[in-house]
DNA sequence: GCCGTTCACTTGACAGTGTTAGGTGAAATC
DNA sequence: GATTTCACCTAACACTGTCAAGTGAACGGC
């Protein structure tokens, strides 16, 4: 073995380490994060768990919003990849309605992160660590939807008065939003009864496509 | 001027003296609250702003989130009256269509009111424990919006899929709210672009409206 | 006129939070 | 063996909501 062999193995084996710990209080993280909420999770709470000091963390980490942030984007890719998977069926309205269902049924089980994503104001301009401008989690998903609307646009699928793709993806996206965002915060008020997000959700977005849509089916 | 009179005098001195300085906490909370938002508004800050100190607050209310509870109550009612203020209009559809309208206007113009009442995991029956308030039309527009889309089923105006009165409430409320939040939330978010929510409400509500009717116009 | 009581308000603290400057010690490099 | 690196720790800071124990002025009864 070389002495740059030896050195860059020692070094692997540093990073490594420093990975593993990495990996470590993401776990911590994340467990405290689903079971207990996350302005419930305090950093030192975090770093107990795992047997650190609570600055350890800052090592690894900006800040606490840099590290729930980077667990909430490795949590939606798998979004990314359901509607990913979505993107093969050909009907750019079907597809809308897919993506509403598959969106729900990703907020209804990532509940946590769904509620620091898209219920939380964020500095979506955060940088992390490494000083690369980090990716909004939701860009994806979003121009995905973009392109969706845009698809039944060029088709000529909705009504005539209706022309701006950002006002419809905005209308989708936010009126799904709503429903699941008001399930998060008014489920367990007593003044209101309200349904399952899912079964709302599906005839919204029923109802929100028979309205768009030039002519009905 | 007998004794008794002195004292119920005196009494009723000290008491409305000990209402002025409550309403005092209440108006310098508000305007904190409003311009700084709820987390950022210390109960310090409140006090200093009126020449109290911090545990004085608590002579008055039982804690930060009763002060803030009783000055959220006043906004709901204010929303309530706003919706029975339309409450004239006899067409139920057209009244649903300016509520969403009115609701809208509400939210961008007290944005810290409405992100605490609607955007927040709040104890509700701190709020109203007896309910009492919650449950006439004209000061809960939750109730109000229910009781139009209720008016709309009994005319047989929307399409006979459509038969559940809280599904229809939720979806309505809802993907209004999911817009008006959007915004919020993601309005600095240099990664999406959002048009203005007052617009894209009014285009939702016309095609959520279109797509529920029986027969659209 | 004096004295005891009431009570709105203050003092000074507690326990908690996220976060940071400066130090430590073991491993890596020379 | 000496030197450097750096993952981690110690000790603190500035802040939060909240509370137990006071203080002092106004009040009521004698």
């Amino acid at each position: 073995m070389t002495t740059s062999a030896i050195r860059s193995a020692s070094l692997a084996r540093r990073e490594r380490q420093k990975a593993e710990t990495r990996q470590a209080i993401l776990d911590a993280a994340r467990e405290l994060f689903v079971t207990e909420g996350v302005e419930a999770t305090t950093m030192r709470a975090i770093a107990a768990k795992i047997g650190y000091t609570p600055t350890a963390i800052y090592h690894h980490f900006l800040d606490k919003d840099a590290l729930i942030t980077e667990l909430c984007l490795a949590d939606f890719t798998a979004l990314g990849q359901a509607m990913y998977n979505i993107g093969r069926i050909a009907d750019p309205v079907e597809r809308l309605r897919r993506m509403g269902m598959a969106y729900t049924e990703f907020a209804m089980q990532n509940p946590s992160q769904y509620r620091f994503m898209f219920m939380t104001v964020l500095d979506h301009r955060r940088i992390d660590p490494s000083g690369q401008l980090m990716k909004s989690p939701d860009e994806d998903a979003y121009q995905f939807l973009l392109h969706t609307v845009q698809e039944g646009l060029r088709r000529g699928v909705y009504r005539p008065e209706l022309t701006d793709p950002v006002e419809l993806a905005q209308m989708f996206w936010g009126s799904i939003h709503g429903v699941v965002a008001l399930w998060f915060t008014h489920r367990s008020d007593p003044h209101i009864t309200l349904n399952d997000p899912r079964q709302t959700v599906r005839t919204m977005c029923d109802t929100l496509i028979r309205g768009a849509l030039r002519s009905p089916t």
